[in-house]
DNA sequence: CCTCCACAGGAAGCGCAGGAGT
DNA sequence: ACTCCTGCGCTTCCTGTGGAGG
């Protein structure tokens, strides 16, 4: 009989899974001895009762940015009295509004009500910075914003934040920003810029010897003693620091490997391990960014895919040299694409939407263009996909169908 | 050489949804 | 509840590009 006490005694090479999620703040940060420093140059002024500069923060994902932040907030919040910190993750806080209430019920527990204009929590966030601490002490907030390029109305948020320290006579409130999107500081309001970005941290990709160290740091807490294959680490490293040095890529990898590890009741985790983890690992990830693509840039998609799979393309019309290249021209594909659209009832964008999209696509890596520089007319695309197409056109098939029966419109199967 | 072809990508404008202001 | 405004997804129109073919 198998019951919950069997499934939890089975054993494992985990010690402790939680070690290898990308929430996980270890006590050490390889490689980031710098970036700390920096950060806590930046906030220390709040404990002299000084105003902490604003900081803004930026580099890849995986590269350790929020880590860093929340390992440094918490050596803070061990100096401080009074809770002088807000972590906010802007992908749920999404709008000055929602970003204003989370710094307001944080510090004052009236706000915890919903119903309050923009303008209540401005005014009653002044009232309580101006009065000091007990100890006589001035209140020096500082906000964290994780992702903070999904802040929508961001320029008004930066405006109403700074233009709140302008206001109080006495205590402050300082941001931390933190984005992993390069370009986002260009489409900031000059003025937004100049206030937030008093100083700047750069987070930099980690290459393959970091990552290595940063992962066996993790195996020692995260496995049981000699499960890991030295060389297994090397591996998942030198993977995840070919794609984008990409840290949290690398955990999931081990993650991944160690489950595998377990099903298998080999109890180990070697190259082969690893491996198929990022075989896995792959597959989801990009099952995950399609599954998320909008209607017609799948149906677009489906359409690379079916003509990629059509051997006999090419030999149809008798283009050799395209069938060996395996390359399809963009013309062909919003043929196909139109034609698809009819055969899921749908109405086709125009080609320059579609054009559009395929360059929505390139971005994703989903599928990969060339100029064609010779050959065939002036300048036209030659479309591969990214990705293997019968896993692709699965995946694809099946969030359609899945949407079909969301929207009751009925599957036309002659596909 | 000119024109045509088949495409890339910019600019303008349109209809709609949702938020702000009244 | 109502307008007004704005951003977004999209279409239409247009200009530019470079080889093919007359």
């Amino acid at each position: 009989m198998q019951n919950f006490d069997t499934i939890l005694t089975l054993p494992s090479v985990f010690l402790d899974r939680n070690v290898l999620s990308p929430h996980f703040v270890p006590d050490v940060l390889p490689y980031r001895e710098k970036e700390i420093e920096k950060i806590m140059l930046a906030v220390a002024p709040a404990l002299e009762d000084q105003r902490p500069k604003n900081l803004f923060i930026y580099g890849k994902t995986g590269t350790g940015k929020t880590c860093t932040v929340k390992r440094v907030m918490a050596e803070f919040r061990k100096k401080t009295i009074f809770p002088q910190d807000v972590y906010v993750n802007c992908r749920m806080y999404n709008s000055r509004y929602r970003v204003m209430q989370k710094i307001g019920k944080t510090f004052i527990s009236e706000l915890d009500k919903v119903g309050f204009g923009i303008s209540h929590f401005y005014e009653k966030l002044l009232e309580y910075i101006q009065v000091p601490y007990e100890n006589g002490n001035q209140k020096r907030i500082i906000v964290v914003l994780d992702e903070i390029d999904m802040v929508k109305d961001l320029d008004e948020l930066v405006y109403t934040l700074t233009r709140m320290n302008d206001e109080i006579s006495s205590g402050s409130i300082s941001m931390i920003g933190i984005t992993n999107k390069i370009s986002f500081k260009e489409v900031l309001d000059p003025r937004s810029k100049s206030s937030l970005c008093e100083s700047e941290i750069v987070f930099s990709p980690y290459n393959s010897i970091q990552l290595r160290e940063i992962l066996a740091q993790r195996v020692k807490l995260g496995f049981v003693e000699g499960t890991v294959h030295d060389s297994a680490i090397n591996l998942a490293a030198a993977i995840a620091a070919q794609e984008t040095g990409d840290a949290r890529y690398a955990l999931k990898l081990l993650l991944k490997a160690g489950e595998i590890a377990d099903e298998k009741k080999s109890f180990l985790i070697t190259d082969r391990e690893v491996e198929e983890a990022r075989k896995n690992v792959d597959n989801t990830l990009v099952g995950e960014i399609i599954k998320t693509l909008p209607k017609h840039q799948q149906l677009v998609l489906i359409a690379i895919c079916n003509l990629y799979n059509n051997i006999g393309h090419y030999q149809r019309l008798g283009q050799e040299e395209n069938l060996e290249e395996n390359r399809l021209l963009s013309g062909e594909v919003y043929e196909e694409y139109c034609k698809i659209c009819r055969k899921f009832k749908r109405i086709p964008r125009s080609a320059r939407w579609y054009r559009e999209y395929l360059n929505e696509l390139e971005m994703l890596g989903l599928i990969t263009t060339v100029e064609s520089s010779k050959g065939l007319r002036g300048h036209s695309r030659f479309i591969k996909p990214g990705y293997e197409p019968q896993q692709m056109l699965q995946i694809l098939l099946e969030s359609q169908q899945k949407s079909e029966s969301e929207t009751k419109v009925i599957y036309d199967s002659d596909l």
